[in-house]
DNA sequence: ATTTAGCACTCCCGGACCAAGAGTGCTAAC
DNA sequence: GTTAGCACTCTTGGTCCGGGAGTGCTAAAT
């Protein structure tokens, strides 16, 4: 709280963000005079304004136009002045994913929540997923997918699931998939898929069975193909409710920007990265979040766990001028839902 | 060919849709006229065209404006005008899908061949993959996923995976689990899961399995899930690239529609499921496909085969004004390449 | 010593108006 | 049948202007 930043200017500042969070345009002395009933005229009003606009939490577009809040500004009303509205009953039914089909894989179920927060929030919503070659297993199978095909079939501890195909074998029999199969569950359980293939190198060369070729093989694909795809799976959902921001309605070139930006999974993921670590909700304003050709807009996320370990992040994308006090609550109330969901799986 | 449609007239209306292509600009007579080497004057040219005009090929977007070729301009255009242009040798090898990792599921396969597509054609791009419950299995598999968990995965025969999560079955052995692998890999190969769903209820009437429970639960899961999906897969990709179509970028409105249409499966399937039943390319213009909501846009697509089955559909979406000589030998191209892809597997 | 009223000033925005340019349709000559 | 010529239409971009919104400053009021 800089110096001067007594409590009437803090109010001033709450009024001309909540404004213009509602508006989306610069607001100006005798609003503000008139939401505070009064209390205060234009002209002091003024005063107190440009005193913010000294201390950085506001701008002018131009001379005579209104004030609007700076990155700072919003950084500042977020931190302290935010007051949370919780959740309205519709916006918790809306969110029921437990209504979704019994069985619906993990992909779904988390694309699901995206869409639905997507929809609440009226803004982008984005979701991800940890590193598939992090992920600790929670089982590991091969069945026949072909006579010459085998399929790997990992099972992640988030309830995520990752096949492979693995080509050419046809000589092997059913009965020796179901001795590696057995054999890899037994050590498979909690470590990684690379985790795993170390492992079963080094047991390998004592031991020379039969069906060594097939699961060393499996391994491999397994491993490199997780290791390749290298960043997790990126969803995102309500790309067009951008379009109804008025900020981003007029600029083609910005729309550009930000769709080309949905469009690559690294800079989605380098977004939302953060947010995975924790489960508190990160808010990224404007030039704070790091990726530059993203210099405009605000992040939402939150990280959520299936168990102890994180797995994804889910968040919203949209102007700096977004409705926190709606957003926030919103996103931490979806990113819980599916930590308890993952927990009952 | 109308009256009067005599061969000059279709010359000046291959020029006009070509400059119109490459300008987005409607194009005059003077322009005209210089393209075809000033063997006829532009009010030579203005007389055809007024004739073409009649015809319902060119309309004028205002008095004094040149011609832009309508739905029925470009039809016949790409009936009877068009010349498709080869594929250079750069976009063939862009195309090189072969590249991808070994063993990569056949949905990453077609996402990247849409992806590769709608780069290469500047459009964006689509693919459907038809109703999981119409595709025929390959194979069936139960494994244990945790303890209490078993999950199903169903390899169609188009190499596509699916998977779907049953709860509450602790109590089940491996061996159990075996039997029923079994039993269901001698059903499963060349029905549908419905189809067998319907099969092994009736099987399980005559005898009392001990696992009659577990298997019939997993089928229930699975075909419900299944018919409950609906729509297949849908993937876009190149989104942004629309924004680089003059036609769009100026009307948000229209904007927004798209990007809307894009997020709902089912418009978008609505689209491409005529082109999925032949392998043969199919344009729709404008107004001629099925969504009232992309009355602006045009859909060239093509379906694609697993052997002898239709699988999936990929295309491409943009403005009427598409370059139709270099687009249509793409798509084509594209979807043939994942015939012969999915041949091989 | 604040607060406020008053006022001059700045800047944006929308409409009116105009000139240039592009393209047409028609007519009359080739 | 083709074309040159010409009058006409319509868009586009530029300029100009007036109204409105909002400010900053100053001087009066509390």
């Amino acid at each position: 709280m800089g110096p001067g930043m007594d409590d009437r200017a803090t109010q001033v500042l709450r009024y001309i963000v909540e404004d213009y969070i509602s508006t989306a345009e610069p607001v100006g002395s005798r609003t503000i005079s008139k939401k505070m009933g009064q209390a205060l005229s234009p002209a002091t009003i003024r005063n107190i304004m440009a005193d913010l606009e000294e201390m950085g939490f506001l701008v002018q577009p131009h001379t005579s136009a209104g004030r609007v809040p700076t990155g700072i500004g919003f950084r500042y009303y977020i931190d302290h002045l935010l007051l949370r509205r919780s959740l309205a009953r519709g916006e918790v039914d809306q969110l029921n994913l437990a209504a979704l089909e019994e069985g619906t894989p993990a992909d779904e179920l988390v694309r699901q929540a995206s869409r639905l927060l997507a929809n609440l929030a009226c803004q982008a919503s984005v979701v991800i997923l940890s590193r598939p070659d992090q992920q600790k297993l929670r089982s590991v199978n091969l069945m026949r997918a072909a006579t010459d095909k085998i399929l790997l079939v990992a099972v992640m501890q988030g309830g995520h699931v990752q096949h492979r195909l693995i080509d050419g074998e046809p000589d092997i029999t059913g009965d020796e998939i179901e001795k590696i199969n057995a054999y890899l569950n037994d050590l498979a359980e909690g470590l990684t898929l690379p985790q795993l293939r170390v492992r079963i190198l080094s047991e390998l060369r004592k031991e020379k069975a039969r069906y060594d070729r097939v699961m060393h093989r499996a391994l491999t694909v397994g491993a490199r193909a997780l290791a390749d795809s290298g960043l997790g799976e990126v969803f995102v959902e309500g790309r067009a409710n951008i379009l109804d921001q008025p900020e981003f309605a007029e600029d083609v070139q910005r729309l550009k920007r930000i769709l080309r930006a949905f469009e690559e999974k690294s800079v989605i993921f380098r977004l939302l990265d953060r947010a995975m670590s924790s489960q508190a909700i990160q808010v990224s304003i404007g030039s704070e979040n790091p990726v530059e050709d993203l210099g405009d807009v605000s992040v939402v996320a939150s990280g959520y766990l299936q168990g102890p370990s994180a797995v994804g992040s889910i968040g919203l994308i949209g102007p700096v001028r977004m409705d926190y006090s709606r957003v926030i609550p919103l996103v931490e109330y979806t990113a819980n839902l599916l930590t308890t969901m993952f927990g009952q799986r």
